[in-house]
Formats: C-alpha cells, structure tokens, sequence
RNA sequence: AGGGGCGUGGUAUAAUGGUAGCAUAGGAGUCUCCAAAACUUUUGAUGGGAGUUCGAUUCUCUCCGCCCCUG
C-alpha cells in the first residue's frame, strides 16, 4: 500500500509517520520540497537521527543547498522508489502538496521550447504574449513567474490528474486553527533556542547563492536578519508569519486538490490519534 | 474626589456635519518542473444612550471605560 501523511506545517505529520512506518513495517519517503536538502535541518524541522526508529528515510539530504531541485526531479525520484519498493508500504510524508500530487497522479511535465527570461518585458507585454500563445491560460497578468513559464513551455493541453496507483490512502492531520498557529509560533522560537542563526549563518556563508536558502521560510528572513534589514524580533515575527500563511495554503491545496481524510489531533493523547488512524487503515486497506 | 485628555475593524491609525480611508492580522482561492515559491480575492469599525440637525462618527449633554495631573 502507499500511505500519504499530509497536513500544515507543525501539525505532527512526522511522528505519526514514524509511528505508522514500525506499525506496517514501511519505509518513509520525504514529500518536503525543503528536506531535500541537506544541512537544512533546524529550519525545516526535519526528522533527527533518534527519531528515525531506524526506519529507513528515502528523499532527504539528497541534494546540497546550492543544488537545483524541481517537481519533475522529485516525481521521477518518488516513482523509482515506489517501483523498486512495490512489495513494501510505502509511506509518504510531507506538506509540499503539489509534489505529492506530481508524484501520485497523472501530472506530466515536457521538455521546455525555450528558456527566455524576457527581462525587458513588462507583465502587461508578458500577459499579451502568453494570451496569445494560448487563448485558454489562465494565469494573473501580474504573475510574472507563471508567464514567463507559459511562455517557454510546450503548449499541451493539461490532462485530468487521475490517480495513478491502487491502494492509495492520504491521511490528514489537522487540528483547530488557533491552536495550530500557536504551535507553529512557539515551534519558530524553539528554532532559535536550537541554534538556526548559526545553522543559517554558516550554511549561506557557505553557499550564498543557494535558491532554497533565499526562499524557504526561517532561512531567508534570517539571512536578511544576518544583512542587517531588520531585527531579531521583526525576523522572528516574519518567520511565524510566513509559516502560518504557508499552512494556510498548505489547506487549500490539500483541501481541493487531494482525497484527503482528514483526523483531528490529541496533542493531549496522541497515542489515541495514531490508534485512530490505524484503525481507518486496516479498514480500508486492501 | 477634583481637573484635564482620549474612546474608529482583532491590533495600529486617517478623515469628515453628507459613500468612514490605509496598514496589518484573520478568512477564501489559483496552481502540470523555482511550490516553504509566485499570484488572486475577501469579511470586519466610529463605546452605550439622549439631544440639535433634512442628515451626527464629527457638535451638545449624559453614562461607561481608559490615560495623565493634583490630593
């Protein structure tokens, strides 16, 4: 069987895999687009070595920081080991949706045409050129990124994303709004208690022009803190922030893009929610 | 207790005798290779009551609350 934990950031994903991995005796694969890479780890609050249980852990620390990683690089990875481990239950967990979708269902991304960066058009230019490309593209004319995708990219038409293996069961874990974001605020302030500056500093020092570290939550805001742009509080305000509005989205996608069953937690019992979840498990399973 | 000041969305603020503006927080959404990204969209306020007025959030009175000074 494939399992898929899934939810907003902070919510527990990583212990009920680990939980569920020694239970049906499976493996764990990261669907995190920032535990790919290594050294990360304070600041993506990845698992740690003790917490592992000794299951084994596919997909992270696979990249270095200043290596590029893409969906299409983790939907070929993520397929290969569902392949090669198609006698063992497999167990997805992470909170990067539109990976894990690529990885499950009939997503399809082609070679590119081109690879114009058109820096000296306008989003207006950019939104006509594309309009005209493809009468059908639905992207904001003030969405740069996105236009200059549509513009490069080969124009087929988008295929219904269909699921594409058997035996499939997404598991949410969720919990009440204010309480997750009390969770995610003092889960930023425990990262600094563990050391993030220094994880940051020495990681940008290292690579400075690494594109995880200038756009993952908790290492961009830190490096402008280490540049001097504003303080150490306003850096940590903007963390919890940024975290709480990526969990928002993190529902959106999860929400209208997946078959998502979804299980309250008992941050008070949380042997109660894996027993929970276990129970739906063996009931659905095949 | 006396004197003075102030009460505008959750928070911080602007303005006006005639549509109450902005920011931020909050909500909803888009997504087919940068996705922890990028982008779209939206709820919500003049402390309560009375008076003047065609019309009061604005002026007057009163009550309530908060702040400052004096005792």
């Amino acid at each position: 069987m494939i399992l898929a934990i899934v939810g907003p950031t902070g919510v527990g994903k990583t212990k009920l895999s680990v939980e569920l991995a020694k239970y049906y005796n499976g493996i764990i694969i990261n669907a995190d687009a920032v535990q790919i890479f290594k050294s990360l780890d304070i600041g993506s609050a990845k698992v740690r070595e003790e917490e592992k249980c000794g299951i084994p852990h596919l997909l992270f620390d696979i990249k270095n920081p200043d290596e590029d990683y893409t969906v299409k690089n983790y939907q070929t990875d993520a397929r290969k080991i569902i392949e090669e481990y198609k006698n063992k239950n497999i167990i997805f967990c992470g909170g990067t949706g539109f990976y894990l979708s690529a990885a499950l269902m009939d997503y399809r991304f082609y070679e590119d045409e081109d690879t114009n960066t058109y820096d000296d058009l306008t989003n207006e230019e950019l939104y006509v050129l594309a309009k005209k490309k493809n009468p059908d593209l639905k992207v904001d004319s003030n969405n740069r990124i996105r236009l200059i995708r549509a513009l490069n990219k080969k124009n087929v038409p988008v295929v219904e994303p269909k699921m594409l293996y058997d035996n499939v069961i997404i598991i949410g874990l969720t919990t009440q709004r204010d309480r997750l974001y009390d969770i995610i605020n003092s889960r930023v302030d425990t990262m600094f208690t563990k050391g993030l500056i220094t994880e940051v500093k020495a990681l940008h020092e290292k690579y400075p022009n690494s594109r995880v570290l200038k756009s993952a939550i908790g290492y961009k805001e830190v490096i402008d803190y280490l540049a001097g742009k504003f303080t150490l509080e306003e850096a940590k305000e903007l963390i919890k922030k940024n975290s709480r509005h990526y969990a928002k989205r993190q529902y959106t996608w999860f929400n209208n893009k997946m078959n998502v069953t979804w299980f309250d937690v008992n941050y008070d019992n949380f042997n109660e929610t894996i027993n929970n979840v276990k129970k739906y498990i063996d009931l659905n399973i095949k």
